[in-house]
Order: C-alpha cells, then structure tokens, then sequence
DNA sequence: CCTACCGATCGGTAGG
DNA sequence: CCTACCGATCGGTAGG
C-alpha cells in the first residue's frame, strides 16, 4: 500500500492523520523500499532520513530505533496484505477455476515487482526470525478462512488433511516464485507463462479426486 | 563440506595444500558461518578474522575484498553441493520411488541445519543476485542430469515439458522448505512428518500418468 | 601475517 | 523537528 492509500483509508475511517502520523508514515514508505533495495544492515538511518524528507534526528521522534522501523515496516507491508485479499477476491465456482484464478492473480502481483517476498527474507536472514511470531496472530484468521473456501467449491479434492491442503497451495506460490526468480533470464523468457499453466495442471492433478476439467 | 574434508579432499587429488591454502579455507569457514548467523552486511571483518584466527589485515593476504571472501562462500558452499549428488545417489527403479527418496534425502540434509539455504536469500536481498549467473555454469550440466534420471526410470509421466518437469521437482523442495520455516513451532510439530509424505503424494499425483502406487 | 593506523560512516542523543 | 555532536565500529591499508 502507498503512503497516500494509506492516507485514503485513514480518512475513509474517519481519521484525519495528524502531521506526525504522516511523517511516520513517509519514514515507514522510504525505509521499506531501501530495505528492499539493500537489506537492513544495508541501510543506514541517514538513508531513511533523506528519502523520508527530513534529518536524521527527527525520525527519533517517531521511532526509538532503526528495529523499531524494521518491526513497523514488516508488518505493514508483508506481502501477504496484498496476497490474501487477491486470493479471497477470486469468484469460482469450482475448485479448480479457484485455484488457476488464485494463481494467475498472486503471479501478477508478484510479477509487479520481483521483490515482493524479500521482506521475509531479510526478517529470515537478518533477524532469524524473530518478529516472526507476531506476525502469525494476525494471519492466523486469514489462513482458516482460506481453508473455508476449498469447502465451499464444487468438486471433490482427495484425502489430504486441511491443514496439509492449504499449507500446499501456498507452497504452490513459493515453489513457482523461487525457481522463476532464480532462473537465468533467457531460460526464463524460454518457458513463458506454459510454466505457471503446468505448474497449476501438475498441482490440480494432485490435488482433486476427479478428473481434472480442461482449462481455456 | 568442512575445512578438513576439504583438505582431505585435496590430499586424495594428490595436492597438497599449502599453508596459505590452509588460511583461505579458514576464511572461508568462518565467513560461511558468520553470514549464515547474521548476513553480509551484519557480519564485520573483525569477526571473520577472529574465528579464523587471524587478524583483520592478516585477512587481505588472501582475500582483496569482504565482497570477494562472500564470492567464495557463495560458489563453494552453495546448498547445490550438497543436494545435487544427493539426489544423484537415489538408487529407485521407478520414477515414484525416485522421487520420494530423493525428497527423504533432501529434506534429511534441510533438516541438518534450517539455515541452509540463507545463502541463497542473501545473495538474493544484499546482493540483488548479481553473483547468481556465475553459478549458473557450474549447475547447468547437473540440471540436464537429473531430467535424464526421470527417462531411465519406469512410470509414465503425463505430457510435461522436460524443462518444467526439473523446475517442478525442484520446486516441490522449495515449496516443502519455506512452508516449513515460516510455520510457528508448535503448528510445525502438529504436521509432523505427513506433511512430506503429502507433498510428495500431491507431487506424484500431479506428474504420473499410471495410478500412483501406494508408498511403504 | 601482525601492528598500528586511516578516513568514513554507523546508530543514537543532547539541547534547543 | 534540526543542528551538532558522541563513541564505536566499519572496510581497508602502510610498513615492516
């Protein structure tokens, strides 16, 4: 989400963010991207302070430390905001049409920008992931009503226990996500978009009990 | 691989290593250690002099750069070492079997240490992957080996592209691997073992043309 | 391979 | 929220 969607939605809440709130969130915007761009031990607060359109010592105004804009960073903008609101949005009837609208929809987003899931690499590499946990109250939620939705489809999957199920979907994603960004750019441009097609095909098969209906 | 098992390594091909070798492969051990704890820019100089046990300018005898010390860490303790004749060990008929003793073993090795792929995300978030087509070289033949594997087995595979067929294969570890770091502990117990035996059944179902047959 | 040092930059703070 | 500063540490080097 940019700072001014941000901005959007506090007013639609009725909230007129004050000045410093929208300092805090310029900070939060700018250190975002330059984590992106070079970790976090690759920036420094000075980084921050000058894409954020103020000096240094005025960001401890609004933060107590450089993890303190980590631990905000990664909570507001883990990709998974993005993600599960995509995927909930899909409207099929069967599970299959589900699955290959979730993937098409996820792809394109993570297509926008391919480092998308380096927030949670960095919390991996960088803070043996440790905020991590936080993070899991909130998914929590999400992740049941993801599993809701294979109930409430046509057709019949096979045998696999729901947490198994949904824990695949979304290994679905990653095991797409890492091989195409870790492919050589002229093997990737060799594969095309055949290579999410077979991917989901590979993953239906799996998964459902009756024959998997044709796509297109 | 150790600094000893390189060492030996090196007797058995009849070289043997100099004293100044014997330094850098220190180096190397040591870096490799440090930027799986903390990353690149996290781990200092000083530190990877210390657990060698050299000094800091002792270090510049070896190496001209911290970037060139994380250049050979990257090529000699890529993951891809130590999976690839893993999974070229695999001594199965059929094309079931292979796989799901391939995923035992790779999964073995993952389970050995759970950071064992951090080398990857940090050349990835602090490098932006620029060292990555270096490697690509080296791992091309390995690549085209492991879809040769898939011809001499038994089993029909469904009509899958065998570029993509490799990319699944390894995107099954992938999608297995992420989804197992970042489940909270006690979520993670729950799953147990299941969850790769599922995965793997998923996979089977998704490739095999033939009924898969049933495991043990 | 060590000692001793370089300038630069780091995260953070005092005081206004 | 800025200015001016702190001590600590950074990657790297000269000289022996």
């Amino acid at each position: 989400m940019t700072a001014s969607a941000e901005h959007a939605e506090a007013a639609a809440a009725g909230k007129v963010p004050s000045k410093g709130e929208l300092a805090a969130e310029r900070i939060v915007e700018a250190a975002y991207r330059l984590f992106l761009e070079q970790g976090y031990h690759g920036t420094s607060m000075r980084q921050i302070a000058e894409r954020a359109g103020l000096t240094l010592g005025g960001i401890y105004n609004h933060f107590a430390s450089k993890e303190a804009i980590w631990v905000a960073v990664f909570m507001a903008k883990h990709p998974y905001h993005e993600l599960v609101p995509a995927i909930k949005a899909v409207d099929a009837a069967s599970i299959p049409d589900f699955i290959r609208q979730a993937a098409i929809g996820v792809v394109e987003i993570l297509g926008r920008h391919d480092d998308l899931l380096n927030l949670m690499f960095i919390e991996l590499v960088e803070f043996r992931g440790k905020h991590t946990p936080e993070l899991y109250a909130t998914l929590l939620p999400d992740v049941l009503a993801i599993g809701e939705i294979f109930a409430g489809k046509s057709g019949r999957l096979r045998a696999i226990p729901r947490p198994i199920l949904v824990r695949s979907f979304a290994g679905l994603f990653f095991s797409y996500y890492i091989t195409d960004i870790l492919l050589p750019p002229e093997v990737r441009a060799m594969m095309g978009r055949d290579a999410l097609h077979t991917f989901v095909d590979i993953y239906l098969h799996g998964i459902m009990a009756d024959p998997v209906p044709a796509d297109d």
